[in-house]
DNA sequence: GTGGTCACG
DNA sequence: ACGTACGTGACCACT
C-alpha cells in the first residue's frame, strides 16, 4: 500500500481549517500540526508501507518582498505558511518519509508518476479535484473536503460525474480550468462538458462527428470556434504519469525515525501533544546543559532566594522563609553566598552592597521577553505558571528555576550574568551620586526664553489677528489654513498637521511661519528643560534621573524623572542647557562618547571587506560611503554628497526605504531608491546581512545581538504587510543597536569597576546611550582620562577598532 | 487616557 | 494601491 501524500494541498488545508497557532517565538505551527495529524490518521487507516510528499516550489523570496516594494503580482502562498514548510519538510524526513520536491513539475505530476511507479494499491491524498484522473481500481484519491474526507473511487466518480476518470481529462479539455490557466472552450461549462463526454466519451470523437452531434446551435458554434483551444487544453490538463525523473519504489519505503532529531524539532515548536502521540520525550533540556556552561550554576547547593518589600528584606532557603532585619541583611547580601535576587537594582538602591548575586528574577524575565510591560511578580508567576500556594517566597523560588532553565537553554545567561546583574549595581551608584545643576544659571537662562517667548506671542497674536492658544494644534491649525488660507498638507486623526514637516513647507509663505516655530522651540525648552530640570532638581542642585534597565525593546537603558538622554545639543540656544550641567566644587567633567559604534557594529555583524576597509584605514566613514555611492575619489566628495551618505548610513541601520530617505535629505524617491541600490551593491555584505537578520527572524521569531540578548518579533510573519514590515525593519536594526548598547554596558561594567580597583574618587554619573561622563577631582583627571578611553574601546574585540572621543570641562557644554 | 509634537542617540 | 527609518520620555491640549 503506497500513501501518496500532495504536501501543499494538505499544508494549505491545514493552514486555512485550524486557528493561528505560535510557539514562544512566534513562529506559526497550526499548518505543521494540522499535517502531522492527518499524516497520522491516514497512516492509521491504510497503513501504507511506503510513503511520499510531494511538494511544489514556489515559495516568494526574500529579495523581492524587501526590494520590489510587494508588487509581485503571481500567486504567493501566504508567509505565515511558507515559514512552516521548512519546519514541515524536516519533521517529515526525520520522521522518515521521503520528501519530494522537484523544479518545474507541480505536486500533481509527481503524484502521477508515483501512482504508476509501482502495482501496489496507492491512495493519493490531495485536496485538489485535478487528481481525479488518476484514480482507477487500484488508484484512490483521499480526497480532502469541507465536512470531512471522502474516498473517490472509480464507482463513486462514475457516480458523481457520469464519466469514466481518465474521461475526466476531457471534460476539463471543454470547460477549462481558470485556476491553472487552461482556456477549455468559451462558453462551455461543466454541464455543458459533462453532458457531451458522457454521450460522446472524448473531444476527438465529437470534433470528428461535429456537424451530426446532438447540440444547440450556439454550443455547437462555440465549439467550433474553440477548436484549437480546446485540443491546446487537453495537452495541459493531462497529468504526467511518466517517470521522466527516474523515480524508484525502494526510496518511498518507509525508514526509521530520526527520533532525536525528531524530537528536537517538534520541542522547539512547542508541539508537545504530537511528541505524545509519537511518546517521544523533550530534548532540548537536557542538550542546553551540554552546550550552555551556566546551567551547571542550577545545581549549586546553596545558592538562596532574597527579595526585598519596603526596604525588609526576606530570604527563602529550603522550603523556610526567614526576615532579617538590618544588621543581618546588610551582613547576609554582602557575605560570599550565592543569591537570587528579586531586582536587584532596587536592592542595591536601597543602599544594601550585593555580593555574588548569581541570577535576578526581574532582569531573566526581561531578557526572555523584552516585550512585556512590566515585570512584577504577580505577573511573571501568572505567566511562567509559577503561582504556589505557599506563599510569596515560594513562588519566587518556583519563578527562579524556571526563568533559569529558560535562560540557560535559549543562552541569555551570559548577558544577565556578564552584563545585567553588574550592571544594576553601576546604576544604582549613579543614580544616587545624581548631577549637579547650576540653579542660578537654570533660572537666568529661563527668565530671557519668558522674554522672547512673550515677544513672539505678540508677533503671532498680531499678524493672526487675534490671540489664541499657539500651543493647541486644533486653534494654530484654524489659524493658519481657515483664517490664513495657507494650503495646509496631510490631515491627522485630530484636523491639521501643524508639526515642523509641515511649518518648514510652509516657509516663505507668511510672515508668522517662522514666528511659529521660534515659539514651540522656546516653549519646549522652557516647559520641558528649564522647568522641568528646576523642578526635578533638589535645593543643592542635584537630579537624580532613574536608570530604567528593563523599559527598551533592544537592550538600550532609558533614563527617566528626569529624562537626561534627551538633553537638547542640535541647536545652538538648546544646547546651552548643557552649560548648566556642572561638575561639583572643584571637580571637573571627563565625557567620552564612542565613534560610529552602531556602523562599526554594523561592520563587524555583517562582515562586510569595504567597510571594515574604511574603519580600519581611519578614514571618514560619510566621505568613505560618499565616494563608493557616488562612484567618484574621496576628494571629489561635496559636503552636500556627504551629507547624503550619512543618511544613507542612517537609514541602512534603520531598514531603509526609498521614500523616508527622500523626505530626510530632500530628494526625489527615485533618487532616493537610487542611493540605496547603490549603497547596497557597493556594501554587498551589508544587503546580505539585512538579508539574513529578516531570514533569521523569520525562521527563529526572534532578532539577536552579538552578545546574545534576543527581541521576539511575533509579527514578523504577519499577513499585514506593512506589519510584516515593520517587523522586518525591527530584525535589521535590533542586531545593531542591541549590540552597540551590549557594548557600552560592557564598558560602564568596566569603568566603574576600574574606577573602583584603582581607589579613584571619580564617579561615572551619566550615560547617553553611546557617551559616559565621569565627575573626577581635578587630581585624577589625567589617570581617568586614558581609563575611560581604554575601557570604552576594549569593553569587546571588533573585526574594525572602537574609538571613543574624551573631552574634559567644568561643564557638560565644554566637555563634549 | 490618548494623540500630537519634539527633545535626544 | 498604499504606507513609509530604529529606539526612547515629557509636555500640552483635549476628550
Amino acid at each position: 500500500m503506497f500513501l501518496i501524500i500532495d504536501g501543499n494541498s494538505l499544508a494549505n488545508r491545514s493552514y486555512y481549517g485550524i486557528r493561528p497557532l505560535t510557539n514562544k517565538n512566534g513562529v506559526y505551527t497550526h499548518s505543521v500540526t494540522g499535517f502531522m495529524n492527518t499524516l497520522l490518521k491516514l497512516e492509521g487507516l491504510f497503513k501504507p508501507d511506503k510513503v511520499a510528499v510531494a511538494f511544489d516550489l514556489r515559495a516568494p523570496t526574500f529579495r523581492h518582498k524587501l526590494y520590489d516594494n510587494y508588487k509581485g503580482t503571481r500567486k504567493q502562498m501566504p508567509e505565515e505558511l511558507a515559514v512552516q514548510l521548512p519546519y514541515l519538510k524536516e519533521i517529515l524526513a526525520a520522521y522518515g518519509i521521503a520528501v519530494i520536491q522537484k523544479e518545474g513539475y507541480e505536486a500533481d505530476d509527481i503524484l502521477g508518476m508515483l501512482s504508476k511507479l509501482t502495482s501496489d494499491r496507492c491512495v493519493l491524498a490531495t485536496g485538489d479535484r485535478d487528481s481525479f484522473q488518476l484514480i482507477s481500481e487500484r488508484v484512490f484519491v483521499n480526497y480532502a473536503k469541507t465536512g470531512g474526507d471522502v474516498l473517490m473511487t472509480p464507482d463513486i466518480i462514475a457516480e458523481q460525474y457520469g464519466v469514466k476518470p481518465i474521461d475526466l481529462i476531457e471534460v476539463k479539455s471543454l470547460m477549462g480550468d481558470a485556476s491553472d490557466n487552461i482556456p477549455g472552450v468559451p462558453g462551455i461549462g461543466e454541464k455543458t462538458a459533462l453532458t457531451l463526454i458522457q454521450k460522446y466519451k472524448t473531444i476527438q470523437n465529437i470534433y470528428d462527428n461535429i456537424a451530426a452531434i446532438d447540440v444547440s446551435k450556439s454550443v455547437r458554434d462555440k465549439l467550433i470556434s474553440g477548436k484549437d483551444s480546446c485540443f491546446m487544453s487537453r495537452e495541459l490538463a493531462v497529468i504526467l504519469t511518466e517517470n521522466v525523473l527516474g523515480f524508484s519504489a525502494n526510496d518511498f519505503v518507509k525508514k526509521p525515525q530520526d527520533t532525536e532529531k525528531l524530537a528536537e524539532i517538534l520541542t522547539e515548536l512547542e508541539m508537545f501533544r504530537l511528541l505524545e502521540r509519537l511518546k517521544l520525550h523533550l530534548v532540548h533540556i537536557e542538550k542546553a546543559a551540554k552546550v550552555e556552561p551556566y546551567a551547571a550554576k542550577v545545581a549549586v547547593p546553596d545558592s538562596v532566594d532574597v527579595s526585598m518589600s519596603f526596604g525588609n528584606i526576606f530570604v527563602y532557603e529550603n522550603g523556610k522563609e526567614r526576615e532579617l532585619d538590618g544588621e543581618n541583611a546588610k551582613e547576609f547580601l554582602q557575605n560570599r553566598s550565592p543569591k537570587r535576587t528579586f531586582d536587584v537594582k532596587s536592592i542595591c538602591e536601597a543602599d544594601f552592597d550585593v555580593n555574588n548575586c548569581v541570577f535576578d528574577t526581574v532582569l531573566a524575565a526581561y531578557l526572555s521577553d523584552v516585550n512585556a510591560k512590566e515585570y512584577s511578580i504577580e505577573r511573571l508567576a501568572d505567566e511562567y505558571d509559577a503561582v504556589c500556594g505557599e506563599g510569596l517566597s515560594a513562588t519566587l523560588k518556583k519563578l527562579n528555576d524556571i526563568l533559569w532553565r529558560k535562560l540557560s537553554e535559549n543562552g541569555g545567561m551570559k548577558v544577565l550574568t556578564e552584563i545585567e546583574i553588574p550592571l544594576a549595581k553601576v546604576l544604582a551608584d549613579m543614580e544616587r551620586i545624581g548631577a549637579a545643576l547650576d540653579i542660578e544659571g537654570v533660572k537666568k537662562f529661563d527668565e530671557a526664553l519668558e522674554r522672547d517667548i512673550k515677544t513672539a506671542e505678540q508677533g503671532i497674536y498680531a499678524l493672526a489677528g487675534d490671540e489664541f492658544n499657539i500651543l493647541s494644534a486644533k486653534q494654530l491649525g484654524e489659524v493658519l489654513f481657515e483664517k490664513l488660507h495657507l494650503p495646509h498638507g496631510k490631515k491627522n486623526k485630530t484636523g491639521y498637521s501643524t508639526n515642523a514637516d509641515v511649518l518648514e513647507s510652509l516657509e516663505g509663505k507668511h510672515e508668522i511661519i517662522p514666528l511659529i516655530g521660534e515659539y514651540r522651540g522656546l516653549s519646549k525648552l522652557r516647559s520641558t528643560y528649564t522647568h522641568g530640570l528646576l523642578a526635578a532638581a533638589g535645593d543643592n542642585g542635584i537630579i537624580r534621573t532613574k536608570y530604567r534597565q528593563t523599559e527598551t525593546r533592544t537592550g538600550r537603558i532609558s533614563s527617566a524623572e528626569p529624562n537626561l538622554q534627551n538633553i537638547p545639543v542640535r541647536t545652538e540656544r538648546g544646547r546651552q542647557m548643557r552649560a548648566f550641567f556642572v561638575a561639583r566644587g572643584d571637580n571637573l567633567l571627563c565625557d567620552a562618547d564612542y565613534s560610529q559604534i552602531e556602523l562599526r557594529v554594523l561592520a563587524h555583524m555583517a562582515n562586510d571587506k569595504a567597510m571594515i576597509e574604511i574603519f580600519s584605514s581611519g578614514g571618514d566613514i560619510h566621505t568613505a560611503t560618499a565616494a563608493q555611492v557616488f562612484n567618484q575619489p574621496a576628494e571629489w566628495v561635496t559636503p552636500e554628497m556627504r551629507r547624503a551618505a550619512k543618511a544613507v548610513n542612517f537609514g541602512i541601520v534603520y531598514g531603509i526605504s526609498g521614500f523616508s530617505l527622500a523626505k530626510d535629505i530632500g530628494v526625489s524617491v527615485k533618487e532616493g531608491q537610487k542611493y540605496i541600490e547603490g549603497y547596497l551593491s557597493r556594501f554587498s555584505g551589508v544587503a546580505e546581512f539585512m538579508e539574513k537578520s529578516v531570514a533569521d527572524a523569520k525562521r527563529l521569531g526572534y532578532a539577536e545581538t552579538l552578545l546574545g540578548r534576543r527581541r521576539i518579533l511575533a509579527e514578523i510573519n504577519s499577513s499585514n504587510k506593512n506589519i510584516a514590515a515593520a517587523a522586518a525593519r525591527m530584525a535589521m536594526n535590533t542586531p545593531v543597536q542591541g549590540t552597540a548598547a551590549d557594548i557600552i554596558k560592557l564598558a560602564m561594567v568596566r569603568v566603574h569597576a576600574a574606577l573602583k580597583d584603582g581607589g579613584f574618587k571619580a564617579k561615572l554619573i551619566l550615560q547617553i546611550h553611546d557617551e559616559l561622563i565621569v565627575e573626577t577631582p581635578q587630581s585624577e583627571l589625567d589617570d581617568v582620562k586614558i581609563l575611560l578611553k581604554r575601557e570604552m574601546e576594549n569593553a569587546v574585540k571588533l573585526l574594525v577598532p572602537l574609538t571613543a572621543d574624551v573631552g574634559t570641562g567644568k561643564t557638560w557644554l565644554e566637555a563634549h
